[in-house]
RNA sequence: GGCGGAGUAGCUCAGUUGGUUAGAGCAGCGGAAUCAUAAUCCGCGUGUCGGGGGUUCGAGUCCCUCCUCCGCUACCA
């Protein structure tokens, strides 16, 4: 039997400067995602990698006097090493400079071209570089510096091109009809309103093709073109799963369950590429959710500020699993969010040292001093023992449902709603005090929270996994009885299985005695 | 200007189709306990639910209006 696949991918990165917190946040997420459903027993393709074309590749490259390749060469792999460094479990990591990316982007053209969606033109208007967007005259001003700028306060230049041109305006009536009839397709649901008030309101012919560099896909026929850098980025999903081979090991993961990306790109994916896909006779993805901003202190990024923070220096500081757990649990997926020390450290004290890690660490103690160090014998279970069980079957029902529409906060909170409701649990049966009167209970209250702990472990792996995985190893859970098949009655402990000797599993973060905090 | 979203306890937020004394977490205060990573458990909130008006037996929850913030979008001097 073959198992139902998922395909999920993150935007590709345009590398023309470092991994920021930005790029970070949205690879920590959609690899929760990706691993969620791996546990649930999906077959699953997890897609990241770089977008490196474009003209502000060129332009970085220049002024640092390299080639926009080496450039490329040079920043691609850092984006590689953050998703290492971050444990992304991404099955592939593509660069759009790549041979096989160059042939998918040139089929789609192809595609889009032989359905009679392309046409040769000619543009001429007030380009910004920054925007990548042209401006009609009217919308541009003359600053008192003499120089002339666009609506978003980005210089312009006059450029006077020949391009090719997508026939995005046959699209509009079909792309409202999918919206219409797929109510899911673009998440949240006010990106969705902005998409559609947008096609409304009339789309315009697409340019596609730029001929004033050549740092990008060669247009197929012509190539004193090359391809607008959004028609080659967006295609970057259908090339890993080995487009435009029908045949290819990998296509029966397309269409793509979710795109994972953040809120600003939303229309490229949302109109344009499903509007590609539709042109080139292909089917389209199934959602495309657009994530929040991070906040330094409610305060935007910037180099100017001097707030930026470096992913890789945050998980030197804090811990992987610490800096994975304050994004995904603290910001609510596909709303702005806020960071800063207090917050990761009040967080990850509070719920994965505290709450977690103590619960692990105070019954497991107990478990090698008065139980020889083995899963203790389980007598019958009384309601307390099978209420608490239950609530982590319950849990996964309550995480399956959020994580299907990415409310990547409200599964992490159910399951951590479990771990309060054991920390109740082992207060109100006291099993130090059971040690005395009755240690028969004491064994099988010992034992409930072990399961317990085992349950809450598998649960947590999609996002915390490196920790989860340490927890099932101290309860000697085998590597194959790890997922959520596993979770109820089918993979409970076995008594009288030997245990490990127990140690923290989430250190207390402990403000340094002097010098600043990240 | 148009469309959309938001404004609820010190902080971050939940609040189904309107219905008993508006909730959670964190922080704070008091207590219990001592198995544990000074962790845990219990108790404690007089919040104008942005302002005003309205519908209703009854509104945080519906309608109108105003204010503030954010997003998308279209423009104008």
């Amino acid at each position: 039997m073959t198992r139902e696949t998922f395909y999920i991918t993150t935007a590709i990165s345009y590398p023309n400067g470092r991994p920021h917190i930005g790029h970070a946040y949205e690879l920590i997420a959609t690899d929760a995602l990706a691993r969620f459903q791996r546990l649930d027993g999906k077959d699953v393709m997890f897609l990241t990698g770089t977008d490196e074309h474009g003209i502000k590749m060129l332009q970085t490259a220049r002024k640092e006097g390299i080639s926009a390749r080496e450039l490329a060469d040079r920043n691609a792999p850092e984006f590689k090493r953050m998703a290492e460094v971050l444990g992304a479990s991404n099955d592939d990591f593509i660069r759009t400079t790549e041979e096989r990316h160059k042939i998918a982007s040139q089929a789609i053209w192809k595609a889009m071209a032989e359905n009679g969606d392309i046409y040769l033109g000619s543009y001429s208007g007030w380009y910004s570089v920054r925007d990548e967007a042209y401006y009609g005259e009217e919308e541009t001003t003359v600053g008192e510096d003499g120089v002339r700028y666009g609506p978003q306060g980005t210089p312009v230049e006059w450029v006077e091109e020949e391009s090719y041109f997508f026939r995005l305006s046959a699209y509009q009536s079909r792309l409202l009809k999918h919206y219409e009839e797929n109510p899911d397709f673009i998440g949240p649901a006010e990106r969705r309103n902005e998409v559609i008030s947008f096609v409304r309101a009339g789309l315009r012919d697409l340019s596609i093709s730029r001929t004033t560099f050549d740092w990008g896909v060669p247009v197929p026929g012509d190539e004193r073109h090359v391809m607008y850098v959004w028609v080659d980025a967006l295609t970057n999903y259908i090339t890993a799963a080995g487009y435009p081979d029908a045949g290819a090991e990998r296509w029966r993961y397309w269409p793509a369950d979710a795109h994972i990306i953040g809120k600003d790109i939303v229309r490229f994916h949302a109109i344009y590429w499903p509007a590609f896909l539709m042109s080139a006779g292909l089917p389209l993805p199934k959602r495309v959710f657009g994530h929040g901003f991070l906040f330094n202190r409610g305060e935007k990024m910037s180099k100017s500020v001097g707030n930026v923070v470096d992913p890789f220096a945050l998980v030197e500081h804090y811990g992987l699993d610490q800096v994975r757990y304050f994004f995904l649990r603290e910001v609510p997926f596909g709303q702005d969010g806020s960071y800063s020390h207090e917050a990761i450290v009040n967080r990850t004290n509070a719920d994965l040292a505290n709450d977690l890690g103590n619960l692990a660490q105070r019954s497991l103690s107990m478990i090698a001093k008065h139980c020889g160090g083995k899963v203790p014998a389980r007598r019958t279970f009384a309601e307390a023992d099978t209420a608490l069980l239950e609530r982590a079957e319950t849990a996964l029902a309550t995480a399956r449902e959020a994580m299907a529409r990415q409310a990547i906060h409200t599964a992490l909170g159910a399951i951590f709603e479990v771990v309060s409701e054991a920390n109740r649990y082992f207060a109100a049966q006291e099993p130090w005090a059971l040690r005395k009167s009755d240690p028969a209970r004491m064994e099988t209250v010992l034992y409930t929270t072990a399961e317990v702990l085992r349950r809450i472990a598998i649960l947590c792996q999609p996002y915390i996994p490196g920790s989860a995985g340490k927890l099932l190893d101290l309860l000697s859970v085998p590597a194959d009885r790890r997922s959520f098949a596993d979770l109820g009655a089918a993979g409970m402990l076995q008594p009288g299985t030997e245990l490990p000797t127990p140690q923290p599993v989430f250190p207390r973060y402990m403000e340094p005695e002097e010098g600043q905090g990240a």
